[in-house]
RNA sequence: GGCCCCUUCGUCUAGCGGUUAGGACGCGGCCCUUUCACGGCUGAAACACGGGUUCGAUUCCCGUAGGGGUCACCA
């Protein structure tokens, strides 16, 4: 048995030893956006103290675990870089480690078996609310003689929770945080059906696996109390522990699956971003470097730590993700970019990649996801008679086709087909003409892309090259008002 | 409702007793310009409220209000 009044984490307790963190989800659905970040952190964390990061899928809820869910959230971890240490841990097939915990806690007196049942437990629960005072497990099975305990009826075995003083958790996060002890109650920790429960399983898991430093989601703070329980009776170290505040929705709402939160795999799938994007737009949810915006992987690890986590909820914020995506995307490599761009166009088969490459630095300017780059880049692989948008079409009045003609007849016969050559003639042409570069550079826009926006028109005629070009410009250029294709 | 936590521009944040309260996203304007973007410049925009402590509070303390979390044989 430990110490008298009150049990304590704190966080210099374990500053020499080598720091090891762990992410631990449970599979019931994909890798949420807040699910991430809380990897990430315990990622960063390991990296920057030099120590090492774990995984472990906490799947001792049978009925709600799936493998589906499991896949996904590798998948998940995989994208954004942040794969485990060592091989992951599953937690149900440590089940029978929990039990002896339980059993050991049971046979020194530090948990009991009780055989309220759930039907007992729920009634007195409601007469609390009835009588509105605070419900509290006061089982009478708590100070039984474990000679009285029948041999064939269904029990749960509970922990026998002190009642007197109090616990204070120095949180990396948090600061000094103290529950008086009668706020604990006696949890369950072995189900009638003898599997342990996850306030059991998670700190036998945890000191089995040397986790110094606990990061998670401030959801648990309370459990962390819970949680010391079990950690005295056995006599275990305690860790240190980070409870980081939740991400909400752009509502302020808990970010939660039915209320907008996304999987990872959206963010890639759905809206084309870019992990790094993600990388740094959660490294900065919650946590700040002075003026620092955006921050690469090593920098990041370089300057992550949990004082520096805000102790505040943050709210998730679609457009500086989006923002911060469209930084990455003009950083990224272009083969690697036109890789992940082509099965978004939608004649994939004409998409041809090294086209898209070249095309690819004038591209993910004006972009700032992969949708919008491949819509940007449709037009390279669009079929002729080209599909006009309606302002395209606009811009094409007789007057507009009259000077196409005069430019397909120009074009047709320049020797020199680059951007030098191009932009020396078509300017030549508008001086000849009488007008401004926009004059013929718009309609020419339309005529090439059937868009009123586009890369510069000068490299929008090298990238489809000579024959396309001028096939483009012919279809569009006609002294006879009306023709369209 | 009990317990715990939180509160700087709309959002993410810097600040750690004395600042014209800074940056970023978004929004407005200007510049660049063949369109759209990019980029550059620039504008509007915040210390929730009330008491203290102090020569002086955004900063420290206490309330109030508001927000969040948690109260399972889920994790």
């Amino acid at each position: 048995m430990l110490s008298m009044a009150s049990g304590s984490a704190t966080g210099e307790a374990t500053g020499s030893k080598a720091v090891v963190t762990r992410f631990a989800p449970s599979p019931t659905g994909y890798l949420h956006i807040g699910g991430a970040r809380t990897a990430l952190f315990n990622w960063l964390f390991a990296r920057h103290h030099g120590g090492k990061y774990l995984l472990r899928i906490e799947d001792t809820d049978r009925v709600r675990s799936t493998d589906a869910a499991i896949d996904a959230i590798f998948d998940g971890l995989g994208w954004l870089g942040l794969e485990g240490d060592e091989p992951p841990v599953f937690q149900f097939a440590r089940s029978e480690r929990h039990a002896q915990v339980a059993a050991q806690m049971l046979e020194n007196g530090d948990a009991y078996r009780c055989y309220l049942t759930p039907e007992q437990l729920a009634e007195r629960r409601q007469k609390a609310q009835e009588e509105r005072r605070p419900f509290r497990i006061d089982s009478e099975w708590r100070d039984a003689d474990p000679s009285t305990w029948p041999a064939d009826k269904p029990y749960v075995v509970r922990v026998k929770a002190r009642r007197d003083g109090e616990t204070t958790i120095d949180d990396l996060v948090q600061g000094t945080v103290t529950v008086q002890n009668i706020e604990i109650d006696d949890f369950v920790i072995l189900r009638s059906d003898g599997t342990p429960t996850y306030m059991l399983a998670v700190v036998v898991d945890d000191n089995d696996m040397g986790v110094t430093h606990v990061l998670r989601g401030d959801d648990h703070l309370n459990n962390a109390f819970r949680q010391l329980v079990v950690i005295e009776a056995m006599g275990w170290n305690v860790p240190v522990y980070g409870h980081v505040p939740l991400i909400h929705g752009s509502d302020g709402a808990k970010l939660s699956k039915r209320h907008g939160a996304l999987g990872v795999d959206a963010y890639r799938d759905e809206l084309g971003i870019l992990p790094e994007a993600v990388f740094n737009y959660l490294l900065r949810l919650g946590w700040g470097h002075g003026d620092e915006e955006i921050i690469s992987r090593e920098q990041a690890v370089e300057w992550f730590d949990m004082v520096d986590v805000g102790k505040s909820p943050s709210r998730f914020d679609l457009a500086k993700l989006q923002n911060l995506n469209g930084h990455y995307l003009r950083e990224a490599d272009d083969e690697r970019l036109a890789a992940l761009v082509a099965p978004r166009i939608e004649a994939p088969a004409r998409a041809d990649l090294s086209l898209l490459a070249r095309a690819m630095p004038v591209l993910k300017v004006r972009a700032k996801d992969l949708n919008e780059l491949a819509e940007g880049a449709a037009f390279l692989f669009a079929d002729r008679p080209l599909a006009m948008s309606e302002k395209a079409l606009g811009l094409l009045n007789d007057e507009a086709r009259s000077r196409l003609a005069v430019v397909h007849e120009r074009l047709s016969i320049l020797a020199d087909w680059t951007l030098e050559g191009l932009e020396a003639s078509l300017k030549a042409m508008a001086e000849e003409l009488g007008l401004g570069l926009g004059k013929l550079a718009q309609p020419l826009r339309a005529a090439l892309t059937g868009q009123t926006t586009s890369p510069g028109i000068f490299d929008v005629l090298v990238l489809l090259g000579r024959e396309e070009s001028l096939a483009r410009i012919g279809a569009q250029a006609n002294v006879s008002a009306g023709s369209q294709a």
